[in-house]
DNA sequence: AGTTTTAGGTACACGACTGTATCTAAAGCG
DNA sequence: CGCTTTAGATACAGTCGTGTACCTAAAACT
């Protein structure tokens, strides 16, 4: 490892384990989930892993307690169809950060964890106010735009469902036509938006 | 292992590994899938795999292929509804076999390779008409009681993109209420059905 | 400066899985 | 029955990850 003249230590050591958890999970699989990988990619000794953390998945939620929250979609003045046209590209955003992709590879881990499961929820959006097109739709409900009879839990889930089974399917990130149609043709009608 | 009396050949001892390749897939995703492992659970020799196969991926893609075809939703005579919760049931109902575990976790896994997913739904659905309410959503506009020019691909896969987040979020199988109310919330005022 | 903390590095024994070689005997054929 | 095919079993060397022990020296504090 060659030793360099400087040696990282405290927050600046933290950050390199942690982003190299993330891009391990991101790229590997919480199944194929190291400490030795960790290690190497972060340019330490397993002995500074094994200091702090018992396993790879100890530190690989703590890497995703830390890691830079989910950007709120902020409504705008009057523009429910392109606020939520926004709030779903903020979510593929998301979806395809490392975070956004270990937090993605956990959930369908088989063999996940309920309780690892149930502590990332907490940690990573029940800090935020609700999932992405929840929070335009609740916005709008409230100035009297939509009737929030409508805004069931099925409702307000929509949009995220739509892209998270597009990604799934193409692994790919969806364009902003995509995105425009789920907004058209999936949720609007739902919300009970008359269209053209 | 104890050798006992007979010795399975042929299609038994095929029938017996593909089920123990789809077992493990579904319970340790492919990440932590071993040729090891399928043949424990086989109780065959890891000899008899290596015959045949190269490595665990190759074995489960024709585990894949063998494995029952998704059953069709047969639409009946007048019930749209119906016929959408019964076709989501069928879903939910493939997706917590061992062959429908196996492929989520096919398609959750971020070391996928593209080519592998490719085949997966050539194998798995294209052999079907379509997916689950797709098929549902099409009979109707056939008959005239749907507008053709509202089942886009969007409108066609919201019942499946629900489902899925659904089995994602939670873990465990959507009950009929819940069913019934992607059906009523999401499906139905997407395909242009007025509800009360 | 001296002292404490802790990261970097080496080494080791252990287990899991790999891929191959080799032998045996059961299954299925004529 | 004799012959061919092939499943079952064992063995082995090699690789990779684990978890621990131990030493060293850099960083930070007094």
């Amino acid at each position: 490892m060659s030793e360099s003249r400087t040696r990282r230590r405290g927050k600046d050591l933290l950050d390199a384990i942690y982003a190299a958890a993330l891009a391990e999970a991101a790229e590997s699989g919480p199944g194929r989930l190291t400490m030795d990988a960790i290690a190497k990619r972060a340019a330490t000794a397993r002995t500074t892993l094994y200091r702090r953390w018992s396993d790879p998945m100890d530190l690989l939620l703590d890497a995703l307690a830390e890691a830079h929250p989910v950007e709120q979609p902020a409504p705008g003045a009057d523009d429910l169809r392109g606020d939520l046209i926004a709030s779903l590209r903020l979510m593929v955003d998301w979806g395809f950060s490392t975070a956004g992709r270990a937090v993605m590879a956990l959930l369908a881990d088989p063999a996940r964890d309920p309780a690892i499961v149930e502590a990332l929820w907490e940690r990573v959006f029940d800090k935020r106010g609700g999932t992405f097109t929840q929070t335009v739709l609740r916005h709008y409900a409230a100035n009297g735009a939509l009737d929030p009879a409508r805004l069931t839990p099925v409702v307000l889930d929509i949009g995220e469902a739509m892209v998270a089974k597009r990604i799934l399917d193409t692994g790919g990130a969806p364009d902003d036509d995509y995105l425009a149609a789920i907004v058209d043709q999936a949720i609007l009608p739902a919300a009970g938006v008359r269209d053209a």
